[in-house]
DNA sequence: GTTACTACTATCCTTTTGTATACTAGTAAC
DNA sequence: GTTACTAGTATACAAAAGGATAGTAGTAAC
């Protein structure tokens, strides 16, 4: 049986360079909330509590670090308005987490499908059982 | 200065559809290593210390956790050639890792551009040094 | 007999990440 | 006076991820 397995193999250097760049990508944006941050932020300016609500399970100390970490990196900036009551904070994300745009849109692209995906093959379990029950 | 700002905003439910897809998608491929271990694999199967050569930094430990994990999800195939000596166990990616070929590409594009701008900023910060000293 | 190669696993340790709970100041509503 | 809201921080702890080192069996070269 001719099965077609890899249509398109990379070559030794765009694999070097590829596991360069994905390495450098990830110690910026990798972790379980960077990403979803920056998401939370594409739908407009938020504040920090309304934040915590959009990007659900995390923990306000975890928001709190993670916020810092995407300030220094360029990818979220700090707004207090210091004139209304209480002190309202705003976080919004700048350019550079728009230059994000291709791999969200990518990696929402494939977690939708592997969502799908997924749940496919736990119904399939599903079936499985109740004919062995 | 009427500046432009995010030119491009997320509605709510796609907001709420790609926060739930990166988080799938994270579940099985976040983390330092998986994505890189699927990149090295690209270039072709590979047995396990060549691949813990290729994947710079990675310790046999943890290469092997994570080439259970991939293998569990669909990701990569493991093949015992049994017939030689030592006997070699070769490594494959699947079909199910090149549908992530995306999601590779935005985040070699991304990475590669972010590491020239860090190492553009690294200069800068060089030059004002030496402009103090 | 010693070394080296294969593909790992075991053990121990450190670092990172995350959780829970309580607390801060200042104001406004009840 | 009590509660609630704002945006966090402090503390203590638990869990997960990762790292370092050593060791396993079997063979083959020196």
């Amino acid at each position: 049986m001719p099965e077609i397995k890899n249509s398109k193999r990379l070559s030794r250097p765009d694999c070097v360079t590829s596991l360069n760049a994905v390495g450098d990508a990830f110690y910026v944006i990798g972790g379980k909330w960077k990403l979803r941050i920056i998401i939370a932020l594409s739908e407009g300016p938020k504040r920090f509590n309304e934040l915590q609500r959009t990007v659900e399970g995390i923990s306000a100390r975890v928001l709190s670090s993670e916020l810092k970490d995407l300030e220094m990196n360029g990818f979220v900036t700090r707004n207090v308005h210091a004139e209304t009551f209480p002190v309202v904070v705003e976080y919004e994300a700048t350019g550079y987490a728009d230059s994000l745009r291709d791999v969200l849109k990518a990696l929402t692209a494939w977690g939708t499908m592997h969502r799908k995906r997924i749940k496919r093959q736990a119904e399939m379990e599903q079936q499985k059982t109740s004919k062995h029950a």
